[in-house]
DNA sequence: CCCGTATGCTTAACCGGGCAAGTAATCCGT
DNA sequence: ACGGATTACTTGCCCGGTTAAGCATACGGG
């Protein structure tokens, strides 16, 4: 069967496409008998515009796009994507948006999609992820005049909108709280040390450790799959004055830490205290259950969809800060044990 | 600065707008000479074709759509969704097709979605994730002559193609291994029964257990969540003549599982032999390691985004019978000990 | 009664490409 | 030298919407 066009709608209602059209659009025009008969016909036979001629004819695209730079194991394991993606369809399908999602190998291939996506009007905006310190996306969608929002940050945004969460404080919240429950030395495996944000732990690690004058701490840096997260634990606790408690950058590193802890036969948390970042339910699973740093992924999805769409209306838009993330302690925590 | 079209390219390489699409789509009509001219003008510039025009045209849409149908909490804990997206993602920007994702309540608001990407010509076809054994999509895309690919089966694809794995037999294979190893207790924690592969893993279950002559086999169901996982093992291991060994229908309930064996004060793999469906990444991370039934997603969903890109071409399709998931014995599976 | 205006619709141009048909120039065989 | 074929373009219409401008008809006020 042939899709229906406007033409169709307007044979039947005997009027031009013209008062159709008004009377799709709820705009002006038409009587309001002629606008019922006429949507209860395209109603009947099915019609909705068409996107592509929408789109040629001046309006937008009706779509945004998101390009995700992450080989597919990371990205599977992480529930940190699909919780993103989940929150911005909601948002965007409420509105009616469209979301494109593209996987690309590196940033250049990352770039060259915007362009892309932008020149064939594909999308009206984009989502950037895995904001790096100094990022060549940034500049790159400036010039294309591309809207789009950053998810990261504070800082190094450009002129771009962005959604932020604060993770210095989020960070300083859980060593204090270790500290507070006797921990002296405390190591972080952080993520990979390119990524923006990575950084900023890593800078509010350092500082508030030096503010509570714990001089043995450590970060070793890895990759979010278990296979480093598990290496680097094996390294922190081979060395001659093991920490009493680690802060993972991700949940499944998290897991991989415990493991390893199990492994070498030391105590979760007796001898060892494991704290993850990323509250997914992955941290209820294993015993003892993780203390973890959470927040409502989706929910930052949503921000970040809205924030996109306000770029794309033209409203002013800027930082938005987001929820920081908050301390749920479980069983993985505890005070440490005299040695 | 405004995004070229094909007359900026016509007037500067001083062409009628015909040539250039004549160059641009490697067609003849155009001299060698003047085509190189053409290309070298439109990179500088760099345009590329509207989409929305081509699509307008004639032509398709160059983009494919996905509904997945399930709760922001289990689309990102479940590996498996992001690594099928990853691989469809990858053989579709081979071909320069997007993919358009929606997330979805149930299968009426998904066939809403179908119907009206179709009627807007968004998509020039759609993926079929989480068959199940009377499914409304199958009857209202095939009304809809709407290129689809079901992702699943065998069977209940009605007139669509489809591309689908023999889990009857690695189910199989899982139960003679486990009776091969001594166990005669097998129980099996599926997902959710609406589902058809839920149904064939059942139905091989228990067709399985009664060649073998396990008649104390019981199967209970879950929804892939850690906690009903969790559940779900409490009450098997609850009961007076618990099981031996215990198939899961996913890895998250797996590892809820040995996290409650473990709580019960039950040796993994002494009392109890665990296998896993799926093996995500998350299997290696636990303690022991579980034994998983794997096999490779992303090449799974590559071949369907193939299959779905020739229903789109017209050729002739049908059921693509994918890999068999294989048995990878991990650390979780052993004899069961004599009681 | 006539003119200004609001209403309700139609007409036609336009968006940016694709493509069939038309045309001018060149080539080729006889 | 001439007719036919080939090459290398141009012209113009089409896709399916949106929208400015045009045009009847009805209404209301002076």
């Amino acid at each position: 069967m042939k899709r229906p066009t406007i033409a169709d709608v307007a044979r039947r209602a005997g009027v031009s496409k013209g008062a159709v059209s008004y009377a799709m659009n709820g705009q002006p025009g038409v009587s309001e008998a002629t606008r019922q008969r006429i949507l209860a016909i395209a109603a009947e036979i099915g019609f909705s515009p068409s996107s592509a001629a929408r789109a040629l004819s001046g309006a937008t695209a009706k779509a945004v796009g998101l390009a995700l730079c992450r080989p597919a194991r990371i990205l599977g394991i992480e529930p940190f994507f699909m919780e993103l993606i989940s929150g911005v369809e909601a948002e965007l399908s409420a509105r009616s948006y469209a979301l494109t999602l593209q996987v690309v190998a590196d940033q250049d291939a990352e770039i060259a999609v915007y362009r892309r996506w932008w020149a064939e009007r594909r999308v009206d905006g984009v989502f950037v992820c895995d904001l790096r310190t100094d990022d060549r996306r940034v500049p790159a969608l400036e010039e294309l005049q591309l809207p789009a929002v950053v998810i990261g940050g504070p800082g190094h945004t450009g002129s771009l909108a962005s959604v932020w969460s604060d993770e210095a404080a989020a960070l300083a919240e859980t060593v204090e709280y270790l500290v507070a429950l006797g921990h002296r030395r405390i190591a972080r495996v952080g993520g990979l040390p390119a990524l923006l944000h990575t950084e900023i732990r890593s800078d509010a690690f350092t500082e508030v450790c030096g503010r509570l004058g714990l001089d043995e701490s450590v970060t070793v840096w890895s990759d979010y799959t278990g296979e480093e997260g598990a290496r680097a634990t094996r390294r922190l606790l081979s060395s001659p004055n093991r920490p009493t408690a680690v802060i993972y950058d991700n949940d499944v590193m998290a897991i991989a830490g415990l493991s390893v802890a199990q492994e070498m036969g030391l105590q979760v948390p007796g001898d060892l205290s494991i704290v993850a970042w990323d509250d997914s339910p992955l941290c209820q699973l294993v015993h003892p259950p993780l203390t973890a740093l959470g927040r409502d992924i989706p929910a930052y999805g949503a921000h970040a969809a809205r924030q996109l769409l306000r770029v794309i209306a033209g409203e002013p838009t800027g930082e938005l800060q987001d929820e920081t993330a908050h301390l749920t302690p479980r069983g993985s925590t505890a005070p440490p044990r005299v040695r």
